[in-house]
RNA sequence: GGGCAGAUACCAAAGUGGCCAACUGGGGCUGACUGUAACUCAGCUGUCUUUCGACUUCGGAGGUUCGAAUCCUUCUCUGCCCA
């Protein structure tokens, strides 16, 4: 029997290290479910794997794409499963790591089918969101898609922009294509939350940050900074020092920044895992438990 | 020792007799989120209460006043200046 074991929780919980050990038990390969880590250019700030540990244990999704590539949840939805196909056929257990919920849930859940926007469509809405305001693009969305004007939230011009770049594109209301089912995949899920208490956790970020600075965060932002303003580098971790960059705020600044952000990430995360009734918590340092747990589940579907 | 300035909620900082449980920012907490998602957005942040509302607050003590964070006296502490 097929079985994904997912292993989620905040970032700078100590993910990494437990796949690792997981890997190797269950002789599995280890498929990464962290948005930026896909990105090679962002090794440093986004903690990804080192280059030990990726030859240790099989690792996809780890720097398999450049931030110039446009990716998204949807197209990593579909290599995800294909690739996940493939390992199976070679694999009974197979790991997902990572800390970006709605790639985690693409994979476990699958997503509606939603065509990509052509850049010009992008662009327009855009240009309309700046130069019209918020509440124009509120109208335009009950114009076109009344029935997800009552469902989405229309102080988030994200959303509704998003809304209005797919009616533009299919001719249709977005809310045609959502349909929220739940897709039914051919392994089993086996997810595994890690966490630890609040303040613990949020030291151990403001830790992690401090060494992404000594192992040269600086620079490796630095190397990048003439394509910040690529969705990609709207990461936790370059976006602070590229405002230092531009003279905006000082270093000590954008470090305390990154610190910040990078717990509110952390609590957006949880907010967003206790959601998942179907995820077995852990505190993070309770290893034997973990794998105790994980065994036990695995003999049950066998 | 003398002079001046200040002490407000977790922090910073407004308020200078009633419209003050107290602007605002930070931080924190809680939440939303099916596609650019490490994004984006919302609510809360004295106590009790689901709400209405009730109660206790603005360094301490005392006083003036119908009424004080705001005025007076005094004490404590902090900063600056003169000795």
């Amino acid at each position: 029997m097929a079985v994904l074991i997912v292993l989620l929780g905040p970032t700078g919980i100590g993910k990494t290290d437990i796949s690792i050990q997981l890997a190797k038990k269950y002789n599995a390969p280890i498929v990464s479910s962290d948005s930026r880590q896909f990105y090679r250019e962002l090794k440093i700030g986004t903690a990804a794997p080192t280059e030990k540990e990726t030859k240790e244990v099989e690792h996809f999704f780890i720097g398999s794409h450049s931030i110039l590539d446009n990716y998204n949840a949807g197209q990593y939805e579909e290599d995800a499963i294909n690739l996940l196909d493939e390992l199976f056929k070679k694999h009974n257990v197979v790991i997902l790591v990572g800390g970006s919920m709605m790639y985690i849930d693409a994979v476990c859940n699958g997503l509606d089918e939603i065509p990509n926007v052509p850049t010009e469509i992008r662009e327009f809405w855009q240009e309309e969101f700046k130069n019209k305001g918020l509440s124009h693009i509120q109208q335009e969305l009950f114009r076109l898609d009344p029935k997800h004007y009552k469902e989405v939230d229309l102080k988030n011009p994200k959303r509704i922009l998003h809304a209005l770049e797919i009616c533009l594109t299919t001719g249709n209301p977005y809310s045609d294509l959502r349909t929220g089912k739940k897709k039914k995949r051919n392994f089993e899920i086996i997810k595994i939350g890690l966490n630890k208490p609040r303040q613990e956790l949020y030291e151990q970020i403001n830790l992690r940050v401090d060494k992404m600075i000594e192992k040269g965060l600086m620079e490796e932002a630095k190397q990048y900074y003439p394509f910040k303003n690529l969705n990609t580098l709207n990461t936790v971790g370059y976006k602070e020092l590229y405002a230092h960059f531009d003279g905006e705020i000082t270093q000590q600044e954008a470090i305390d920044l990154i610190k910040k952000n990078t717990r509110n990430y952390a609590k957006r995360q949880l907010t967003w895992f206790n959601r998942d009734k179907e995820i077995t918590w852990f505190h993070s340092k309770d290893e034997e438990n973990i794998f105790q747990t994980i065994d036990f589940r695995l003999k049950d579907k066998k």
